[in-house]
DNA sequence: ACAGCTGGGTGATTTAAGTCACTGTGTTGG
DNA sequence: CCAACACAGTGACTTAAATCACCCAGCTGT
């Protein structure tokens, strides 16, 4: 038992110091916060915490999956973000002592560490350079979540579309060209979701895509033939240009 | 000019004490931070910074507002926030050492106070409250901003000016009643650019909430007249209820 | 083998938004 | 006083998107 817990301790160690909140911090610390937290297995399909339920404190993903996500008024369940091993879970309620955000699930069987919102408070007053490193992450993400609603709000679906097809690509692959290929498991109506539509518009937008010859679709494999295009269909302008009409 | 100096940073400690950032902050440290300002004068209509454009600190607003906003590649400028006294700017790029998000402009005369990142990030080590402080504003922000995010995907124009009238009413006066009336000095083009959308659709919204006797307008104030109907606006339940027609 | 499910593909119709073009109504300044 | 301008109001038209209502694979369990 003993032994247990010990490799359990170097394991959230571990863990912590390969996430990217707690990276560059001296062993000592990482086992000071380690030693505050309660480990908790989660089946997978449970549920960790529900949106707007008061937040006690952060989740740690020791092993597994967890997903975040939201049920809009509209009565659909909107993905907001999922976190694998080193992600952390309802960090925005510790910082601002607000209400869980979202609702989540484990994806598969996970294990989670929960930190005490005053723990980590207190541990963040005694190593500054972890809230500054909590501080260029929240900033980051504010970045991501801004754009992300500027896409929402400015563009059509197509646009919305070829944008994320890009991103997902580059996430695979980082050096674009013609003809890089990659898996995307989402069925037209998760991506759809994701793009604030619904199936049938995604489906008829990833149609015209492929259709223009634009990018090949094979299962879940995505191949994109011409960068160029997918680009263009990017950004608004290309209604504007007639000479991308006729090029379709 | 000595004494100048003195007051000068007097008045900068005074407007420090009262930003939500350095409030609760003791005199001493607003002092230090004050010190390294290098103070700003920026005429009506000049632009402070620029989106993309390397960001070497923030700053904080003495006197006058200043409006944060960003060009979209179809042209529209959408208004991102609007700052006044103790508001501060570019705060995001000083966390995550990447570049202006936005572009501001001066809306009236202002005076700035700018603080290199370098120094923010300094004060922040020998400071950890306002390090905290700084978490719970940014962890509110990115709460803000997604739940905008929601809006702008799932809402039509009637929902969000909806959304926006009882956010403007509640900023202005936390109780909320029938009757209450508030002053909203933005032109219908500016509102439609809070809003994502174009000035007559934004005139013909705010005339069905008119008509239907929500509000009332006179000049730039408004009046809320029903409360429970302004609140069903915002919501896409109504639609689907036809019943809250007939009591419209 | 087939009922039932899930994921995909389509046509027809409706609707909110955007676009254009023009009118009306102040305000401001020469 | 009138030209110029900014803002608001409107009608007519166009177009993405959403919605509805189907059909058509494949797969799964019985």
């Amino acid at each position: 038992m003993r032994q247990d817990c010990v490799m359990s301790l170097q394991r959230r160690m571990d863990v912590l110091a390969k996430s990217a909140w707690f990276e560059n911090l001296p062993a000592k610390a990482l086992a000071e916060l380690a030693a505050q937290g309660r480990e908790r297995k989660l089946p997978q399909g449970q549920i960790l915490f529900t949106a707007n339920e008061p937040a006690e404190g952060m989740y740690v993903v020791l092993s597994g999956s967890v997903r975040a996500f939201r049920e809009n008024i509209d009565g659909r369940e909107q993905t907001i973000h999922v976190e694998g091993v080193g992600g952390i879970l309802a960090e925005v309620p510790v910082f601002d002592g607000g209400a869980y955000p979202s609702t989540t699930m484990a994806e598969e069987d996970s294990e989670l560490l929960f930190l005490a919102k005053e723990d980590v408070r207190r541990f963040l007053l005694q190593h500054p350079e972890a809230a500054l490193t909590a501080l260029a992450i929240l900033a980051k993400k504010l970045r991501t979540v801004a754009s992300l609603a500027e896409q929402l709000s400015l563009k059509d679906v197509t646009q919305r579309l070829a944008t994320l097809l890009l991103e997902e690509a580059r996430r695979k692959n980082p050096k674009l060209l013609d003809g890089v290929s990659f898996s995307m498991p989402l069925s037209h109506a998760q991506l759809a979701s994701r793009l604030g539509s619904v199936r049938e518009v995604v489906t008829r937008s990833l149609q015209k895509l492929v259709q223009q010859e634009v990018v090949a679709i094979h299962g879940h494999r995505v191949v994109i033939l011409d960068l160029k295009a997918l680009r263009a269909q990017t950004d608004p302008h290309s209604k504007a240009s007639p000479a991308s009409a006729a090029r379709r």
